[in-house]
RNA sequence: GCCCCCAUCGUCUAGCCAGGUUAGGACAUCGCCCUUUCAAGGCGACGGCAGCGGUUCAAAUCCGCUUGGGGGCGCCA
């Protein structure tokens, strides 16, 4: 009895998929596999000044990444193709044609300079503008000397008088007096189309029954009614999905940092991390201390009725928390492979340094460092010393660690310790250093801390007896003679 | 300026629709425990119903106003 719920996401693609775009992506996503529908993937690329197909790549790509796969669109093509606004040109066309006929649309002559002017005019006086409707009963003598002239005319949809009122999912009904709207153009001199009019013609032509998309679309909601009205087309469902503000409280944009998808793959988040804490953004279940979501248990969980009403602020503390959690549960074959692109992009590693021995190192790398970060990135930024022998010392490890009096003493100890210990294990060199602690009458402690600044030049860490083992006798025994040479020098 | 939407800890939110809770959880912050450091983990603390008025025995919850925030007012999407 029910229709087959079919819901899309439609970006135009001007730019990377940021996280707002990524959000609406998933919740129609959600939405779709929750009810077992479809979910259409269409490219509103009607402003070529502007659209790119690098963007499109990289749309797609970062949709893929977070596993929003879609049913109908790009790449996988489906029964109400193509899903490129721009390849459905003739369709916008015959549509608006429709209108014209029934007297629902009309040509306008007037140039974008004449229309700003008045409206300057209106506003200087205290006015509100809207269209004036100078061309809404030309004569075709009129319309022929615009045209002689050389003026091309766009197509504006004629407002009925009255209001608007459709159903919002989350907020129940909307009203708009018509009054407030004016008549819009629908087809630009150029022939395209504008947004609220594609945007009508492709939801009705695509059969999609809920549209799912971000509240600063609320304002144009009422025109794309009268536009289904207009055609007879049935209304689909709406639901207004809250925008995903900055810290300042404005929509998140550039000025945040980076709110592309890419940006936060680049920097190794997790993508079912970044599903995870979008879709806990605007949307809670009520189970208690619940945090961590499944794929599926987003999917069985997901409703509408328990999404927010009002704007979420982007919180990167908690996204990193979050991502934290996943990461300590992930397989450090992966992170490796992360890991691995990171160092590839920055430039760290050739490839010739890509080995199969390089790859279990940064599997070992992985399993030790995934506890104590945030993001795949972070070890370039707080353990260079994995990938350098270049590492500086922290000055107040130096300080609080190394000058200490017995320190010289204790590293050329450790050296010759270390030096002949096989197998070079955490195991056996927890025993070794313990051990020898004890004999000279010293705690553990006063071995792990210094040895650890020589090492890693830094105080903080893994655990130093995993770490040693990590980083091979060969690059220990390098890196505490030259700690030993740079105590010397003082 | 006009129109629309929204309003619970610093942040994400539960509770609101079907008034009665010590207003719950998570992140962040702080403290303690564990511990070779860090992290993780455990325990605890801090912290909120924007304001005013109304309805009611009773209001975070219902209503109104105010204030605050967001969005829209393109031949952008």
């Amino acid at each position: 009895m029910r229709e087959t719920v079919r819901v899309r996401f439609a970006p135009s693609p001007t730019g990377f998929l940021h996280l707002g775009g990524a959000r609406t992506a998933l919740f129609n996503w959600a939405f779709a596999r929750k009810y077992g529908g479809v979910f259409v993937l269409r490219i509103e690329d009607t402003d070529l000044s502007r659209s790119t197909e690098e963007s499109v790549r990289v749309i797609l790509e970062s949709l893929r990444w977070l596993g929003l796969l879609w049913d109908e669109g790009p790449e996988v093509g489906g029964p109400y193709g193509p899903y490129f606004q721009s390849q459905r040109l003739h369709l916008y066309r015959e549509y608006a044609e429709k209108l014209l006929q029934k007297g629902l649309a009309y040509e306008c002559f007037c140039t974008p300079e004449e229309l700003k002017e008045r409206k300057e005019r209106v506003i200087a006086q205290g006015g509100s503008w809207r269209y004036d409707r100078r061309c809404l009963h030309l004569s075709a003598r009129e319309r022929e000397a615009f045209r002689r002239e050389g003026r091309k005319p766009v197509l504006r949809f004629r407002i009925p008088e009255g209001a608007t009122t459709f159903v919002d999912m989350l907020r129940g009904d909307v009203t708009f007096d018509n009054g407030e709207l004016d008549d819009f153009v629908i087809l630009k001199s150029d022939g395209m189309p504008t947004y609220n009019f594609a945007c009508v013609v492709d939801d009705a032509l695509m059969r999609i029954t809920h549209v799912i998309r971000g509240d600063d679309h609320i304002s144009n909601t009422p025109r794309q009614v009268l536009l289904y009205e207009a055609f007879g087309f049935p209304c689909p469902q709406f639901a207004h999905i809250p925008m995903i503000l900055g810290k300042d409280r404005t929509r998140l944009s550039k000025r945040h940092g980076s709110p592309s998808v890419t940006y936060y793959r680049d920097m190794g988040y997790l993508p079912e991390a970044m599903v995870n804490y979008l879709a806990r953004l605007s949307w809670a279940t009520g189970e208690e201390e619940k945090e961590i979501f499944t794929r599926e248990e987003i999917i069985e969980r997901f409703s509408l009725e328990q999404v927010t009403k009002h704007a979420a602020v982007f919180d990167l503390d908690k996204l990193n928390w979050m991502n934290g959690v996943y990461l300590r549960a992930a397989d450090p074959e992966r992170l490796a492979e992360i890991l691995i692109d990171i160092l590839k992009r920055q430039g760290k590693v050739t490839e010739k340094d890509l080995t199969p021995e390089f790859s279990a190192y940064c599997r070992r790398v992985m399993a030790l460092m995934r506890d104590r970060i945030r993001y795949v990135a972070q070890i370039l930024e707080e353990a260079e010393y994995f990938f350098t022998e270049y590492y500086e010392y922290d000055p107040q490890a130096v300080e609080s660690v190394l000058f200490e009096e017995k320190v010289p003493e204790i590293l050329r100890t450790s050296y010759e310790l270390l030096k002949d210990l096989e197998p070079f294990d955490a195991a056996t060199i927890e025993k070794a250093i313990r051990s020898e602690a004890e004999r000279r009458g010293l705690k553990a402690a006063q071995f792990i801390h210094p040895l650890r600044v020589a090492v890693s030049g830094k105080k903080v860490g893994p655990g130093l007896f995993e770490l040693l083992e990590v980083l091979g006798k060969e690059r220990v025994l390098a890196r505490i003679a030259r700690t030993l040479r740079f105590l010397e020098k003082g």
